[in-house]
DNA sequence: CTGAAAGCGCTAACAG
DNA sequence: CTGTTAGCGCTTTCAG
């Protein structure tokens, strides 16, 4: 392996002037850099990374952290991180957990040790003090999920204001019955859907009952299993909303496998906008994150930490837009595919 | 920051005894162990991965180059890579190109400036020789790509014979008229689907008729619109094999806006089983690539020539197999979600 | 503008 | 079984 000193060597000069020039040293006469570059191209010298991080101590890698790559939610906030990221000369890398929790605490091992420069999870599964502990030592960033209580920077959504524009959305209908399958009820994000719900029908006089609440997991199966047992009850409901996508997928399948039709029969609107639910049968109506922007805020978020710099407002939460399309026939049938899809 | 240093000298020890300490090396006396362990502990001891790495010149970090991180086929390799790398004492680190051939040699930087040991490749946009030539000087492993010609270590399927058996399901079903949407033909992968199509026809003595074949380019709106154009011939045909799911799944929304029924009027089968084919209405049939076992297979070829072992056999080719559901009508229509749904 | 030299923290001979 | 010590390749003062 050709190595700085060969370069040097060859080039008449001493190794800090190889390093001057690989840094874009001001400091170096035209005439020695172009010297050492061309030895440079003809020894085909490749610098050391290992070395070099190791000497300054960084790697200008970060770190996010997926519970599961599979998912449009997260590929669409990774997109924006990396947009920022290279901006900035970072590399991002990805860590998969699997959601599980072992191997996210594993992941951070590679921060601890300094193998990454920063953090960005997109998950909520640790232990909070752990977090908060880990967020006062290294540069993280927590993205989507948000610890209630906790001052870790943060970028997020509100969950609860967004639910109750789709809800609204879907009074503004006509409904008046409307059921909500939600996600585990242990995740803030679940409550926080669950809550703008609530508040959506109660700003409305509606009665919130009981019966029109359902937890789900957030898996398709679990929307369709749901969905059964709410229109198993005898007074059904006209519309549905489904704390995710998935779910409102899965509740489309059981409401038309029961013989009614979506959305004149029943209205559901989804939560997330993945990609999928514009191709779904009937498109789906759902609240769409800015989940670009999501990434390009966190990065900078991490940024401003792995810089040093004192962070005066940590925790950011950006708008959704609620996205019509046809389950939840509040427009009229359109021709499909006239919006950009993703992959 | 606390260094072996620290650790050695509150132990009463040498920073070599504390280095063979770290590495469950034999040679070490019970009771200096002990005492040197609990002053790890006390003293919170972690050590510099960076300097370790760049003395060992190895990161036991392996790069998995995916072109998109929301498909789920590479998250089933993924999978795959991840279960046997752990194995193994490596973790695992995704790159996403987002499908731009810039950022895959970007990330290549990685292995040749060793921040990785290794790199699975999961898709084939670089040149060939270029690849080639790398897999020489590094660890490298195409996994799904696979290069004509070219002794790189490869774990793929073979496109041919998989995509023959599914059209001859069809054609065992009946069917004479059966149309194809394929991939982008500069792709092997997608001239290997395209070739299993016409060797079925040509086997049962069926003309392969050129207007029943379109070219797509795997996403879900180019086998919408191939398939606008495949029904608008005159004698429109009884079944679609579409290159991937995405397409199948497109060329079924077109057929349903037609107002043909699917698999009454048109049968359709897919490739790649995503996770959503079997939540599409109708469930799709189609190919299931042992997307799993590919992941492991590339890993331990990878482990191999880490290891520095000769390969014996660098190339495999692993079995498909054909999944009927509802969109090909070669069922009853029966109890959807028996099966395990992955999301 | 350039060179000499001191390490970064750890590992791995080698010597005891 | 344990300690001493020489680097790994690079960056970065400090002199000149």
């Amino acid at each position: 392996m050709v190595k700085m000193r060969d370069v040097a060597k060859l080039a008449n000069v001493s190794v800090a002037t190889v390093s001057r020039v690989l840094h874009n040293s001001e400091t170096v006469r035209e005439a020695t850099r172009k010297k050492v570059l061309s030895v440079i191209e003809q020894l085909n010298y490749q610098p050391n990374m290992l070395a070099r991080q190791f000497r300054r101590n960084e790697t200008k890698i970060i770190l996010v952290v997926v519970p599961s790559i599979m998912n449009t939610v997260f590929s669409g906030i990774i997109e924006g991180i990396e947009y920022e990221a290279s901006k900035h000369g970072y590399r991002v890398l990805l860590g998969n957990t699997n959601r599980n929790v072992e191997n996210e605490y594993g992941l951070v091992e590679l921060l601890k040790q300094k193998q990454t420069d920063g953090m960005i999870l997109l998950s909520e599964r640790m232990d909070a003090d752990y977090i908060k502990a880990l967020s006062e030592e290294y540069p993280l960033v927590l993205a989507t999920a948000y610890i209630e209580g906790l001052k870790v920077p943060s970028v997020s959504i509100d969950n609860v204001s967004s639910s109750r524009d789709a809800v609204e959305h879907l009074i503004n209908l006509g409904h008046r019955e409307i059921a909500h399958i939600t996600g585990p009820l242990q995740f803030a994000m679940s409550r926080g859907r669950y809550k703008g719900y609530k508040q959506a029908l109660m700003q409305n006089n509606i009665e919130v009952r009981n019966m029109l609440v359902q937890e789900g997991d957030y898996t398709f199966e679990s929307g369709y299993n749901q969905m059964l047992k709410i229109m198993a009850i005898e007074k059904t409901p006209t519309a549905i909303f489904a704390a995710n996508d998935d779910m409102a997928m899965g509740a489309i399948k059981a409401a038309k496998e029961l013989g009614h039709n979506v959305p004149t029969d029943i209205a559901v609107v989804g939560f997330d906008n993945i990609g999928f639910s514009s191709r779904f049968d009937p498109a789906l109506t759902t609240v769409a994150q800015p989940l670009f922007e999501m990434g390009q805020k966190s990065m900078n978020l991490l940024l401003l930490q792995m810089q040093g710099e004192p962070l005066v407002k940590s925790q950011y939460v950006l708008e959704c837009e609620l996205i019509v399309r046809d389950s939840c026939g509040g427009k009229k049938k359109e021709k499909v595919l006239n919006e950009k899809l993703t992959t």
